[in-house]
RNA sequence: GCACCCGUGGCGGAACUGGCAGACGCGACGGUCUUAGGAGCCGUUGCCGCAAGGCUUGUGGGUUCGAAUCCCACCGGGUGCACCA
């Protein structure tokens, strides 16, 4: 690929290059198009199981091809016999119960507005497209436009998704961001009945969401997107110019335009010419079409309370539309947003000029508040508090049949089909009518086609239809004949995601012809923890960083749980505990006109920075490729060895925060590994390690460094237990002082005379030892090499970690400081066992506490046990 | 605009549940060994001060015997969300 001058990476090369791994995630697919999603048990469920619940009668095909269930329904339809709203199923031609059941796949194929990035030649997923409307991947413009593609049903498990991430350990930051990407919204879809000056001729009704009911008063017209289906039939003959050219114009516009308008809050449309009537009032209202609202949320339909929402404000004042307050706001909203001339008046007439005309306020009011101008024959919310308005209008929509309690959520189904060669091809072949099936599981895998050109059609009209490269592939792969009928196969990829929403499943169990993991390895692996089936469970430790937080992390969870509810793998959650590392910053550089030039290159003078004696701006970025300002680890290895880059990485501070890459300060932890390597070798080679009496203080500090550097290790602190290791490091350097010095003070027999050691030159074997396993993990490869000087001749891999002693963590004094009102003054030294009567009278007698006291009374002494010493003096 | 996270020496950072702020490293300074030092070794190094001593965890307040840590307000930085009805 490289050689091709194509991108790629190395997830995505493996993933669709090794046969015995994609043959597993093509099975997986299959997995998600044989099963349906039962919304009573809330679960997935094998396909199988909704012809058994179709034929037991409990699932019936609801008018419009919906699955209904029996135990749903009110009532028995007085023509068909059949219960209200269902059709006899076993009536249905058999293309339509294809369709329904086709429907209720969770991998099925739809023709819906996708996201269309004709430069990259495919489609992208909502999660793959930025706020900008750009593609993630090469940053170019998106286009939405309708395509038949495949989608998998990640929104029928939203619900769980969002519940389940209570049950797992991860940044608080992760679980926001899946939260705001699933975007669960509780209101209210209310039924807006088309009224006269319609041309449908249907007595149709527009549906909207709202999560405001009680504004309904409010409502003063009404707003679909311009790709909303009812527009071609509402629209008035005289308005259909002008309405076509509208729709014409938006459906051209790119993601990034439409952001950019809505960015400067400026708002388009075009009025319809049709009606429709607010339910509360039997009002008519104009109904308007304007690209700010969204067909991708909701309904695709909104009641506009200009009123109380501040886009549909901007919209009523810029095309003069009528604004009705039914919220009164509190008396510092008015005061702040009401006209010059009455603020700081009395609150009355604010209230007063806000109930008549709110347009004279300057921004619409969309806080909680009390309810105005709102009541008819059966109903009034005036005077009551917005949360028990809004309860009293849903019980009024409710019990006239005109609106119900809904659930909105931001998320939509993922598209998962891309026009792409490198991606696994879909195990599904399509018959003549266009209807799908799945390859059988014995012929998987479905390899790629050998083919000279694999590029994805590239351009920049945004109207080039999509055009798969496997469409150009040789007849002989193209067309499958089973039971003396043609069928051809799928010629869309899949995304590289699916090859990464499971890996960590095939990784348990990576050799495993039968199945992608065995039951055994799952239990073994996944519940490793002592949690029972049905529990979170989970990969014990995951690191990434952020950017997989609504990508990998979301679609990796909705894949575990579908195979969960399958039965194929046994916890609810795919990963435990989550921790996003930093990235590795460095400063990158540009030139005068703002191009980027390699870091490496950089000369630093007369405080400014030039490359290729031009002077350059310095900036800060991840590093990598793309600010050519990346470090090759391999030239760090060669100069340092691969301990020092791993140290020195650890060693730059906790793990979640991004850190700055300076070459110089590598410096600091490579001397440590040589002391290091001194301490324990001699200059010949020879050990320095002996099996000889450590004294008891040394001991002491090795049990707290193994506590400390095992707590430092758990909290994943790197830098803290490296910390640790060298405080040990250096106190052994002091005591069993290193050939240099040992020469320098005259000698070996000598050394113990000038005080440079203790107990003789050798180090003991019994801290020698334990320092060399709490190192392993840090610097394996020294750790290994010191193991080996220990006399070993096996890898210290298999060997216990070490465990600390609490006899060895009790010291003989405790040095206490002492305290007068809350100021640290001096400090005393007592045995362990002292009780508070003896500290106490050791503190006062300290030199630089007793003049304080002098004159004056102890009226209380603070006295924690180990801590400190606090003496309150009046 | 809303939400979340974070502000500690010249720098990266440490500090368990509120209990000696600044561990450890870099840098800097001094010494030593050297033909030499951008190597090694030994020291010093939060700030002010000759010292005694005083001050110090973004700023201001609060709770507490005691606050980097808890609470409130503000300032600064980072991240996320955002025409989501």
């Amino acid at each position: 690929l490289k050689r091709l001058g194509l991108s790629y990476d190395w997830d995505r090369a493996i993933a669709t290059t090794d046969p015995e791994y994609y043959k597993w995630t093509q099975w997986i697919f299959l997995q998600l198009y044989n099963a349906w999603f039962d919304p009573i048990a809330r679960k997935a469920r094998p396909i199988e199981e909704l012809f058994t619940e179709l034929e037991s009668g409990r699932l019936l095909v609801g008018i419009e091809g919906e699955p209904v269930f029996s135990g749903n329904t009110e009532g028995v339809d007085a023509v068909t016999g059949l219960p209200v709203g269902t059709r006899k199923i076993h009536e249905l031609p058999a293309d339509e119960l294809r369709l329904f059941i086709d429907n209720q796949r969770l991998a099925y194929m739809d023709e819906v507005p996708v996201n269309w990035c004709p430069q990259l030649g495919t489609v992208l997923a909502n999660e793959e497209v930025t706020n900008e409307g750009r593609s993630e991947r090469g940053n170019y413009p998106v286009y939405r436009r309708p395509l038949r593609q495949w989608m998998l049903r990640i929104t029928a498990f939203a619900d769980r998704l969002l519940e389940d991430l209570e049950l797992v350990d991860w940044p608080a930051a992760t679980k926001m961001m899946q939260r705001n990407w699933i975007g669960r919204s509780e209101g209210t879809s209310v039924k807006f009945p088309l009224g006269m000056g319609s041309s449908s001729g249907l007595d149709d009704e527009i549906i909207v969401f709202t999560t405001r009911p009680d504004t309904l008063f409010g409502a003063t017209y009404m707003v679909l997107s311009p790709e909303h289906p009812l527009v071609d039939a509402i629209t008035s003959a005289e308005q259909f110019h002008d309405v076509n050219a509208y729709r014409i114009a938006a459906g051209e516009k790119s993601d990034v335009d439409r952001i950019a308008e809505a960015g400067s809050g400026a708002k388009t449309g075009v009025f319809t010419g049709a009606f429709a009537v607010n339910p509360v009032n039997n009002e008519p209202i104009p109904i308007w079409i304007a690209d700010y609202v969204l067909m991708g949320y909701g309904t695709g339909a909104i009641m506009a309370v200009p009123a109380h929402d501040s886009r549909d404000f901007a919209f009523a004042k810029q095309f003069k539309l009528s604004i009705r307050a039914v919220v009164m706001p509190d008396d510092a909203w008015l005061d702040a947003h009401g006209p010059a001339d009455l603020r700081g008046g009395t609150p009355d007439a604010l209230r007063a000029t806000f109930r008549q005309d709110p347009t004279k306020f300057d921004e619409a009011f969309t806080d909680h508040g009390t309810a105005i101008n709102s009541h008819n024959e059966e109903l009034t919310l005036d005077d009551h508090p917005t949360l028990q308005a809004k309860a009293e209008m849903l019980d009024w929509l409710e019990g006239n049949g005109r609106g119900r309690r809904e659930v909105q959520y931001k998320l939509r189904d993922w598209l998962f089909s891309r026009q792409r060669y490198w991606g696994e091809p879909f195990p599904i072949l399509h018959d003549e009518n266009g209807a799908t099936m799945a390859v059988n599981e014995k012929d998987l895998p479905v390899a790629l086609p050998e083919m000279e050109d694999f590029r994805p059609a590239s351009s920049e009209d945004p109207e080039a239809p999509p055009q798969p490269p496997l469409s150009r592939s040789p007849m002989a792969w193209k067309q499958v004949v089973r039971e003396g009928r043609t069928l051809t196969r799928e010629f869309n990829t899949m995304p590289q995601w699916a090859g990464s929403c499971w890996y960590y499943l095939r990784f348990l169990d990576p050799k495993n012809e039968q199945r992608f993991v065995s039951p055994q390895a799952d239990r073994y692996w996944m519940r490793g923890n002592g949690h029972e089936a049905g529990e979170r469970g989970g990969v014990d430790l995951y690191v990434g960083g952020v950017e997989h937080a609504v990508l990998h992390l979301l679609y990796a969870r909705f894949w575990h749980k579908v195979l969960f509810d399958l039965g194929k793998v046994s916890t609810p959650e795919p990963f435990a505990r989550l921790f996003n590392q930093g990235y590795i910053q460095a400063f990158y550089y540009e030139d005068a006109r703002g191009v980027r030039v390699p870091a490496e290159q950089i000369e630093e003078r007369d405080g400014g920075f030039f490359y290729q004696g031009q002077p350059v701006i310095r900036h800060m970025g991840k590093m990598g490729k793309s600010l050519k300002n990346a470090i090759a680890p391999d030239d760090i290895c060669a100069q340092y060895g691969c301990d020092t880059l791993r140290l020195y990485e650890m060693y730059l501070g906790p793990l979640d925060q991004s850190k700055i890459w300076r070459t110089a300060d590598i410096s600091g932890v490579h001397r440590f590994l040589q002391r290091l390597w001194r301490v324990f070798v001699n200059e010949d080679g020879s050990s320095r390690v002996a099996d000889v009496e450590a004294p008891l203080e040394l001991q002491r500090l090795l049990h707290r460094t193994i506590k400390r550097v095992t707590e430092a290790m758990d909290n994943l602190a790197f830098n803290v237990a490296i910390a640790a290791l060298i405080e040990l490091n250096n106190d052994l350097v002091k005591r069993y002082a290193s050939d240099e010095v040992i020469r320098a003070a005259g000698g070996g027999a000598e050394a113990a005379a000038v005080g440079l050691g203790t107990g003789g030159l050798a180090v003991p074997r019994s801290v020698a030892e334990p320092m060399t396993l709490l190192l392993a993990p840090l610097a394996p490869h020294i750790a290994e090499e010191l193991w080996e000087k220990l006399g070993y001749r096996d890898s210290l891999s298999r060997q216990a970690w070490p465990k600390w002693e609490q006899a060895f963590l009790i010291q003989d004094r405790v040095e206490y400081p002492v305290q007068v009102n809350g100021k640290l003054k001096g400090k005393v030294s007592v045995p362990a066992d002292a009780d508070d009567a003896a500290i106490q009278s050791a503190a006062c007698a300290d030199e630089k506490v007793a003049p304080l006291l002098a004159g004056k009374t102890v009226k209380k002494a603070i006295i924690v046990k180990g801590r400190m010493v606090n003496l309150i003096v009046g």
